[in-house]
DNA sequence: TAAACTGTCAAGCTAGACTTGACACAAGGA
DNA sequence: TCCTTGTGTCAAGTCTAGCTTGACAGTTTA
């Protein structure tokens, strides 16, 4: 089996979601974090947590950025899960060896 | 374009991975709750809350729900985020339609 | 009958997303 | 030079939600 594709969590951390948005999305439709913030319908410093990866990217908000960017919330999310799982692997990887891995019949 | 496939939320709310523990995996692991609770390594009551659809499944709960049933996190995370994202579009409904789309130059 | 599992409630903790308000700093235009 | 605008950042406060322990009643089963 392709170990590479389906095991584990990847060696490098998964980018956050607001680096994408920070470095390619704002600075191509040419907005300012401010005029962004405001076309979402949160707060300016709401929006600078995530752009300086300090908050995640919710749902909800995922479902603002998908309108805003026109390409749908599958995007977002997707980054942000990822980032989630690498992080909770990690923090978990002591306790997740006492859990026993109990096959189907 | 496929719309069935790539666009907006699906009309039957996608379900809760509870339900899919509850019914499949613990009954074809001959796991009771308070059993699988203590492989889980959580309190008995926080498996209940996700078993009758009043929690969520964290990525942290995915991570040991994928170690207990052998499949990894991935399913569990997938089912929990198509639910969160049904239930946001719904909750945005109103909101979304406020904020404009920027297409890509 | 007694033990075990279950559903459920309550109290309390903690983390994190979000808000408004405020302040200092840098860049640009009148 | 002064003024405006955007920015980074801090603080306080609200709210949601996941998780814990403890407790109690009902049901099943040995």
């Amino acid at each position: 089996m392709a170990d590479y594709i389906v095991k584990g969590p990847p060696a490098l951390r998964p980018s956050h979601p607001g680096v994408l948005l920070r470095e390619e999305i704002l600075p191509v439709l040419r907005l300012t974090v401010k005029d962004a913030a405001g076309k979402l319908g949160v707060s300016r410093q709401t929006l600078h947590a995530i752009l300086s990866e300090k908050s995640a990217v919710t749902p909800e908000m995922a479902v603002r950025l998908g309108k805003l960017c026109g390409d749908g919330p599958g995007i977002w999310l997707r980054m942000q899960q990822a980032h989630d799982l690498w992080q909770a692997e990690r923090d978990l990887a002591e306790t997740i060896k006492k859990i026993p891995t109990i096959g189907m019949a």
